[in-house]
DNA sequence: GTCATGTTTCCTGTTT
DNA sequence: GAAACAGGAAACATGA
C-alpha cells in the first residue's frame, strides 16, 4: 500500500531526524491519553501493524506530538503527524512531497486551510488543516479551563480510551462484524463514535429482561461490547452493585384488551430488594461513606460541550452564545453518565427526563419543535465563553 | 431520624 | 412505526 510507504519514509526521516533526540519517555500527561502508553506497549498487534522499521519504542515517540501544542511541534512532531493522517486515511502518498512536510509547528500553525490543500492536497489537505484546529482548540482550553473540569475530562478519555482498546482484544459491532484494535487505534482522531456508538448502545432496555437476566451478566455478552464489562477507575472493580435486576415482586399482572395476562411493573421506580446474600453489602460502611457529590448532570453535559476535543462528536453547540446544544450520540452521553453515576444501566431516556426537571429550575430553557436540542437557562452557568475566558 | 434535593425508573400519552 | 418529548408518580442516594 502507498500509504504505508511514506509511512516508512516519514519514519527513517523522523529516525534519521532525530537519531540523537527525544527520550523514550512516557508521556508526562498520563491522563491525558492513558491508553497509548498501555495499549502500545501490552500489544504486539500494535507495533506488528505499524511499518518494519518502526519499533515499539518508536511508537511512542510517534504519539509525542499529541502531548504537545502544535505550536510547540517541532519538525519530527509535523512528520508524525502527518504520517498518522497518511495511514489513518488510507492517503495514497505517493503524490506527496515530503519536501513540503518539512516544517515545524509555528509554521505549520500559520498556514491557512487554502494553503494547507495546496501543499497536501485535496484530500489530505482539508483533513490535515481540521486536525490541526482541534488539536489547537485541545490545548487553548487545557491552558484556560480549571481544575473543576478535570473529573470530566478523565471521564472522557476513560471513555473513549475503553472504546478504542475493548480489553486488549476485538470489539463486535453488530452481528460477526470483527474490527481489529489496530484498525481502531487509527480511528483515535477521527469518526470513531460512527464506527462504534452502535456498538454500545444498550443492549436492549434492561428493565424488559427476564428477572434473571442482569446486565451485570458479563458471560452473557459473549462478545458484544458492554460497559459493564469495561473495568474503570470509578466503577471500581470489586463493588459490582446488584440493585439494577429486577425482582418479580414488582411486576403484577395485567389484562390485555384481548383479555391476555401480561406482566407489568407498577409505575415508579422499583424499590430496592435486599438479598441476604447482599446483606454485607448494604452493611459495608464502604459503601455508605459520603461520597463526595459528583458534579450534577447539566454540569457534566456542560463540561462535555466546553471541551469539543474531547467529546469526538458527542454533542455540539448550536448557538454557543446562546447556550443552545444538541446531542448528537444521545446514548453515549447517556452511558457516559451512568459511568460516571455507576450506573450501567442509564438511558437517554432515563437522561432526558432529568433534564426535562431543569427546565422548572431555569437550569434549562425548553427548545420548541427541535429534536435533541436543548438550552442553558438563567440558572446555569460556566457554559459561556466570557465565563471560561476563551474566545470562541 | 427527618427532610430537601437531585436524580432514577417506569409509565402513558403526544409529537415529530 | 419509531424515536423523542412531556410530565406524573414513586423510589432511591446523599447531604444537612
Amino acid at each position: 500500500m502507498s500509504s504505508t510507504c511514506l509511512s516508512s519514509v516519514l519514519t527513517r526521516a523522523n529516525l534519521t531526524m532525530y537519531q540523537t533526540g527525544l527520550p523514550d519517555v512516557l508521556p508526562s500527561q498520563p491522563n491525558v491519553l492513558p491508553s497509548i502508553n498501555t495499549m502500545q506497549l501490552s500489544n504486539p498487534a500494535y507495533s506488528s501493524g505499524l511499518t518494519g522499521a518502526t519499533s515499539v519504542s518508536t511508537v511512542h515517540s510517534r504519539q509525542m506530538y499529541r502531548q504537545l501544542n502544535p505550536h510547540c511541534w517541532a519538525a519530527h512532531h509535523v512528520l508524525e503527524w502527518i504520517s498518522d493522517h497518511v495511514e489513518s486515511t488510507k492517503f495514497d502518498a505517493t503524490t506527496l512531497n515530503l519536501d513540503l512536510c518539512v516544517m515545524d509547528g509555528p509554521t505549520l500553525c500559520q498556514i491557512n486551510r487554502d494553503q494547507m490543500i495546496e501543499v497536501f492536497g485535496p484530500q489530505l489537505g482539508p483533513h490535515l488543516h481540521q486536525s490541526l484546529q482541534d488539536h489547537k482548540t485541545k490545548y487553548e482550553l487545557q491552558t484556560l479551563s480549571g481544575p473543576e473540569l478535570d473529573e470530566t475530562c478523565q471521564l472522557l478519555d476513560h471513555f473513549w480510551s475503553n472504546l478504542n482498546f475493548p480489553l486488549l482484544s476485538t470489539i463486535v459491532i453488530g452481528q460477526g462484524d470483527e474490527v481489529s484494535k489496530r484498525e481502531l487505534d487509527y480511528q483515535d482522531d477521527y469518526d470513531l463514535t460512527s464506527l462504534t456508538m452502535d456498538a454500545m448502545t444498550p443492549m436492549g432496555d434492561p428493565g424488559y429482561l427476564s428477572d434473571n437476566q442482569s446486565e451485570y451478566s458479563s458471560s452473557s455478552n459473549s462478545g458484544m461490547f458492554s460497559f459493564a464489562n469495561v473495568s474503570s477507575p470509578e466503577s471500581g472493580s470489586s463493588e459490582s452493585e446488584p440493585e439494577f435486576s429486577y425482582p418479580v415482586i414488582s411486576k403484577m399482572n395485567v389484562k390485555t384488551e384481548n383479555g391476555e395476562s401480561r406482566l407489568k411493573r407498577p409505575r415508579g421506580r422499583p424499590p430496592k430488594v435486599s438479598r441476604d446474600h447482599n446483606s454485607s453489602f448494604y452493611d459495608n460502611p464502604k459503601k455508605n461513606k459520603h461520597a463526595p457529590r459528583g458534579t450534577h448532570l447539566w454540569e457534566f453535559i456542560r463540561d462535555i460541550l466546553i471541551h469539543p476535543e474531547k467529546n469526538q462528536g458527542l454533542m455540539k453547540w448550536e448557538d454557543r452564545r446562546e447556550g443552545i446544544f444538541k446531542f448528537l450520540k444521545s446514548e453515549a452521553v447517556a452511558q457516559m453518565w451512568g459511568q460516571k453515576k455507576k450506573n450501567s444501566s442509564m438511558t437517554y431516556e432515563k437522561l432526558s427526563r432529568a433534564m426535562r426537571y431543569y427546565y422548572k429550575r431555569e437550569i434549562l430553557e425548553r427548545v420548541d419543535g427541535r429534536r435533541l436540542v436543548y438550552k442553558f437557562g438563567k440558572n446555569s452557568s460556566g457554559w459561556k465563553t466570557e465565563e471560561i475566558g476563551m474566545a470562541m
